[in-house]
DNA sequence: GTGTGACGGATCGTATATTATCCCTTCCAC
DNA sequence: GTGGAAGGGATAATATACGATCCGTCACAC
């Protein structure tokens, strides 16, 4: 059905469009990591034929969405602690560089916008949902390094976090007494931002914001904390 | 020809064997930025059908490597000067963080070896080859970073440094001056890993080095001095 | 009862064929 | 001579078809 509709906004090719298909329902939670991608069954609720969902799947393997084993198949990629550990540390280290890099290009409403969201998560913790929690967080941060004047900074920031998937929620799940933390060191972020204090003290901040997630994270998954000491 | 040779050690499918087969030649610089990538062409001289190449070049476009237009075709990327700033500031950003969280696995044969391969590059320096300077100096910074404990860096930094391909040359091409103070810096660098100086510090020192030889490209091309700050 | 081998369904890998799109050239009108 | 439209060649986009591979199951022998 629907094939014949390129009346006008038929802008997208099939493969494009199988592609953004698929990263939604991943990001959507609909596929969860392992789910078995079939290329025959994908092509055909699609309504095209299978070339086009390779190529799909082919992006999203490069982006590491997805894990693909030859004549076996693709499913979702399962994260395993070992690397959320790697790239939640990758992402602190480019998220604080990006929020610095953005520091001097933040305009007052960026900031009114990410006090906003901030208030939204203090407001959230009683009755604490660690999904929408992590999803406000999300926007928290990404206002702050949305002004990043380097796209290609900006292009790695996303990646590492679509990356990480729905995984981010765990953190909050497991380890909700983080949630209080995190929301205060937002603050401490945000004025360091507004009194326009030293980038590299920024980038320390917000580096240091996110390795103690993860930190929390670890001492929660294994009690014998081991460190990261950047 | 040499389509029945199944013989023994064909491993890779024909879309891998695409894949490398192109990235080599955009290393190797034998197909240089905006060269066209013609589908049919590369189909026949390798031998296969259209349909691996299109995965292969999907895979490399996801990777920056290609850029993709619809119903036009491929061509490798052209890396303009704005996307070069972009590209090195990210790059010392990760590598500067990769080589700090690798300075405490570096064992004293790691750092014989990057003091042998400085040497060679201080002996390049009369009769100076840019290409070869750049080249050895790889391999310089990929001894530091390979013992990195976390892979996802690993990857982050060599996916950077093949994205800016060819074009780290042009730094000590048009700058050789550079090339004297990259050494001595490569000589601090290394000073500091040894005497086990603080992880920020060696941080900095790496990232500093990187971000030098940015502005000294920045500073032949646009005289007017624009400096990032972090 | 258990191990081994063969069969078959499901799915992937690739080739070939068909259709759609773009771009360049040519031709005609003014 | 110039602008614009029509046509044709090249190439990409997708569909279909076929062969290859894997994996689970069943049967048979020991």
């Amino acid at each position: 059905m629907a094939r014949e509709q390129m009346s006008e906004a038929a802008e997208r090719s099939k493969s494009q469009l199988a592609y953004h298909w698929l990263k939604e329902r991943i990001a959507s939670e609909e596929l969860t990591p392992g789910y078995r991608l079939v290329l025959g069954s994908i092509a055909d609720q699609l309504g095209m034929s299978v070339v086009p969902v390779r190529e799909a799947i082919r992006r999203l393997e490069a982006e590491g969405l997805v894990t693909f084993e030859r004549n076996v198949g693709a499913r979702v990629s399962m994260i395993d602690d070992t690397q959320y550990r790697h790239s939640m540390e990758a992402l602190a280290i480019l998220e604080g560089a990006a929020t610095a890099l953005a520091a001097r290009h933040l305009t007052d409403d960026d900031l009114r916008q990410a006090r906003d969201l901030n208030r939204r998560l203090v407001e959230s913790l009683d009755d604490f949902d660690p999904h929408l929690f992590t999803a406000v967080n999300h926007s928290f941060h990404a206002v702050l390094f949305a002004a990043c004047p380097n796209p290609r900074m900006r292009a790695l920031v996303d990646a590492e976090w679509t990356r990480l998937g729905h995984l981010r929620d765990s953190t909050f799940s497991f380890v909700p007494g983080r949630a209080q933390e995190s929301v205060r060191e937002h603050e401490v972020l945000l004025d360091l931002i507004e009194t326009g204090a030293p980038l590299p003290d920024i980038e320390r901040a917000a580096r240091g914001h996110r390795s103690a997630t993860l930190a929390a994270y670890l001492s929660h998954e294994h009690p014998d904390g081991v460190t990261t000491s950047l």
